[in-house]
DNA sequence: GTGCAGAAATTGGTTGGACCATTGGACCAC
DNA sequence: GTGGTCCAATGGTCCAACCAATTTCTGCAC
């Protein structure tokens, strides 16, 4: 017998629907992201529903990234949201050892790979236009201020993330991202990283406008691996003793 | 200087406070997941905060999958939860669709074949023999059951990611796959499902046991593309129109 | 008019208390 | 045992008020 012929009846799903009717709102007033929701006690009204049940509809958007709140400003909308959105909380036991460091990097190796030939394959002009405008923006800070760029650095491989028409990346990467963040800034410090990996920024984005996706991939490759050499060399220069 | 060395002050911050003290409470306790917390009145007279407080944290909490609450009976543990979890909600625009599956696909396409290449280059004689016990277990099931091995496939899988030595590969397909099967089993059923495959498990497992790093990743490539070929025939077979 | 300090209104955050709906066990009649 | 009934525990919802951060308005000094 088939399990999900006979599922299980749902009694009371006041916030849920809280939700399904701001998607509704959302919707119908063509809210972009950055934009504000209506008050939560404009909502409570509106819905015909109490506050607090209103509240913990919101809670729930807020964990999952799609608003966010600002006590007397109001709540903002961060994400484009439909109705046939499917959520995939992931939570990992993230370490804050050099080891952990280097698990995000394999990771981001495998993805980054997978999203620069994807690019080169599937990226609009439009898309290609952008990234090398981002290229351009990141050489330029490379320059002035002699290597710290890594917030322009990180817009780069952003647009190629977004070009590569799968959203899952520009998450998955992102989060990596804020791992590798938590570790790197603080007991490494920025210095002269990223003086390695500069030159593949270009490379990367001339096999993306070639239209060659096992360039793109290879150059990616390299690009991390010098990563990764950096940060095993500024580990090692500190003597960290958590690699184990 | 590091803005990490001096984060903002948290005026307010009740609810997660409250989620912190659930850490501990959990570690303390060494609950596992499938166990109940306590009641939320309990949280709410131990923690010196209001219900309503207590409410908001767990509400958080289930939306991340962390916890599931049961009107009547209590609120239970999900999966294990540490002081250092980094949360990832992924959002997939296109619900329960094609492309969002093929999206999934894509993803797993990239982390399968560097979890392979790791796994060749790192398992031990231990993890190689596990490898092999659950791949003639598969085999084993697949010729009895005549292709119905998909829990015995998955189960092959998982033990070359946690022979690649990086976690993050199990979480984060583990993510993917359920997404995978919650489409996979219902509008496509699983007829013949994994014929096409089958025999890229064990060449996978040869190449891994014969150290072939660059071998390995292109035998699990091979595999992802046959998988994806059954899903794009079986869903153009049951004319799903999403494929936009 | 301009600029700025302070008041007032707005908005999310928290509290405490009340009641409802569901669950699961205890108890009972048969 | 079987089936029902009752009851206490627990999550779900509601209300009304107040707190804290932010924004907006107001009015005064210049």
């Amino acid at each position: 017998m088939d399990q999900n012929s006979l599922p299980p009846i749902q009694t009371t799903a006041r916030d849920d629907a809280v939700l399904k009717a701001l998607v509704g709102f959302v919707r119908a007033e063509a809210l972009q992201p950055g934009e504000r929701l209506p008050t939560e006690r404009i909502l409570a009204e509106r819905l015909k529903v109490s506050r607090n049940t209103v509240r913990e509809a919101l809670t729930r958007w807020e964990g999952l990234g799609l608003v966010e709140r600002r006590q007397g400003s109001g709540t903002y909308l961060k994400v484009a949201v439909s109705h046939d959105m499917l959520h995939m909380p992931l939570t990992l036991a993230g370490g804050n050892d050099f080891t952990s460091l280097m698990q995000t990097m394999e990771i981001r190796r495998a993805l980054e790979a997978e999203a620069a030939a994807l690019c080169a394959e599937r990226a609009s002009q439009t898309d290609i236009a952008e990234i090398a405008h981002k290229l351009d923006v990141m050489e330029q800070a490379f320059r002035t201020r002699d290597g710290m760029s890594s917030e322009e650095d990180w817009e780069f491989h952003q647009a190629i993330y977004r070009a590569s028409g799968n959203p899952l990346f520009e998450q998955i990467i992102a989060a990596m991202y804020e791992l590798f963040h938590r570790f790197w800034e603080h007991p490494l410090g920025v210095r002269d990283f990223g003086h390695a990996s500069f030159s593949y920024h270009r490379t990367i984005y001339e096999r993306i406008a070639a239209r060659d996706p096992q360039g793109a991939r290879a150059e990616a490759l390299k690009l991390i691996a010098t990563v990764e050499d950096d940060l095993k060399r500024g580990a090692a220069k500190l003597k960290l003793s958590s690699q184990t």
